[in-house]
DNA sequence: AATGAATGAGGTTTCATTCAT
DNA sequence: CATGAATGAAACCTCATTCAT
């Protein structure tokens, strides 16, 4: 899925209107005024106003293969790799906040199952690189074990999701990113081997 | 807040159009469609498309505020009444799985300030109910003192919101009822206090 | 097919825009300025732009079965029949000469199948009737019967069609009544048992 | 009116959009894709969409010249003359169905009078050329002298016509070569001179 | 000879809403 | 309490055409 500068440029205008008002917000009208074209220009690079859209969710996925890419040819692995991918997205969504509104609003793609067969493969797909992570983690010893994997991943990236969203609501009233390391202590107290034990 | 019967219906079909395919399948025409009634009767009972909305949402703050004054009324506090409110979601979702698709989905009404303001202030009260459940919960010594309280509520929710919006992307594809349980069960098990502490 | 007498004006304006300019001038646009509304009133009327062309077609459909109607309660039957027939389409014709531009256009409707198999129908039921009349004629001796009725339908109604559509093309040149009773009476002359036989 | 060899490709094409679906189905930009170009290359060819159509127009005339010319070179006359022309639109539009969508379709044209006029010239020569062969014929013995020219014009090409559209609109259920000879024998049979005369 | 990018006009349709009845 | 008819605005998209390259 390659994107000439033109397709990039009206994909980010695209996720940028989404961002603030929704995909409702998210025009041919409004998007073309916002970069200086006319409406029919945009169908010089996007056959329907459902390829843009696709590309968005395009986007989000190859910001996250970016990101698993390099962890692993980095070869960093186990827990490590679980908080380099967290704190990737919080980083992430720090420099460019109106993706905090669009990247875990699945709900606005449902109408479409184009769009939700698109977003569960890609969740699908974060879901096995981390539960990946997750089972080297336990095995390295690094994270207790009474607790299933797929349990685990939403122990972990549902608190991510909702402090994103929390900060997105809040009109970024706090610090996301030392709020993000304080969260990944806590979650490494919760989810480490009991001392006890 | 009170709603006459035709209002309840209207909010009730117009959290099933909402569910399925979003806000932006949320129309009048539908609406009336559904009701069996025509477009101008809607405006009888509400005076915009507006105060539908925003009723869809007071719809779910009453919800909510009915099993906390239960839970209160009944007497119960501390963790036994952060998990009767975590299954009463639950089971509420799974009584009316449209609910599911709607219930966490704040990213379609972030368009409209009246929206979200509403929306913040809701999530706001849920989570001050929370927050002292927890507090109590802790001054209990039922759960560990080493988190703080804010955090434990995304701690807690966080992974609740995800396997409910999993459920509803899987178009139920799993027993949200039996997950749920062993959702619970792993969140007591990491937020217990540490046996050799 | 009952059309309501809005529905009726909406046809009518339909088929003159029509006859002026073709099917390509036929918009929705122009159909509600020549009718002194919105375009979105005409949605109230017809859920769709299809639905219009479609009625124009019944309308010629009931226009040709009024005929057929008339026709066989006065107990007429065979070449008086057709004649009757052949002589209403002149007159039909004469009296809204914006039909004769539309009236055997059936290639402007080729491009939806929808159209075309209304079309074949319309045309196959109008054969039907005519070869039932020529059937008749051709046991009453009235005409020659060494040719099939298929063929004999071509040679009446094919120089027919011709000389509607030169009326047409021609502005009105000539007087279509009267070259149509010419016609007439040629094909009488033709088509009657030769004598010498 | 020479035409290059592109010129002659986009004829083509044009001519094969036009046939499935109607002029209004002939689109610069569909045209461009089946040729395999982009739209602004057409410009380089015709100075507009206009000259295009008028130029299926001239094809056609020339595909009637050519045939006229050739009866006329061959030295044939009379009814002879005339049967070659009506045999030749047959095999024509067997030869290149496609055809049989656009050949009688003037209504499509009449939108405007640059078509119309173009259009009625060429119908206007075809009839001067067979109402000449008529008078051949007539003045020959070969057919009946009770029917004037234009009318005997009508009486032939109307069935030709509508035999054609028939075969067109059924998706060419019938071999038209076939029951065109029928229809050449019918028509000989009524235009002959009657026996007994 | 052809392309990539763009445009103004206009296409059909849907939106929330109003008003007389 | 409800309807039928209508509306202005705006939705997505396609049209023929132009221009710099």
């Amino acid at each position: 899925m390659e994107f000439s500068k033109r397709q990039q440029e009206i994909v980010e205008s695209a996720l940028s209107l989404t961002s603030s008002g929704g995909l409702i917000n998210l025009t041919m009208k409004k998007l073309s005024l916002s970069l200086g074209i006319t409406e029919p220009a945009l169908y010089r690079h996007f056959s329907s106003k459902s390829e843009i859209i696709k590309s968005m969710i395009c986007f989000f996925e190859s910001l996250s293969e970016a990101v698993f890419s390099r962890i692993s040819a980095d070869g960093i692995r186990g827990l490590a790799a679980v908080e380099l991918f967290v704190k990737d997205r919080f980083s992430l969504v720090v420099n460019k906040p109106s993706l905090s509104k669009v990247m875990f609003s699945e709900d606005q793609f449902i109408d479409d199952p184009e769009y939700s067969s698109l977003l569960l493969g890609m969740m699908h797909r974060h879901k096995e690189h981390l539960c990946r992570m997750l089972r080297e983690s336990q095995e390295e010893g690094a994270i207790r074990t009474d607790i299933g994997l797929e349990m685990m991943f939403r122990l972990i990236f549902g608190p991510v999701r909702l402090l994103i969203k929390q900060w997105g609501m809040s009109q970024q009233a706090f610090d996301l990113l030392q709020v993000g390391d304080q969260l990944w202590e806590d979650l490494k107290k919760l989810l480490s081997v009991k001392e006890g034990a």
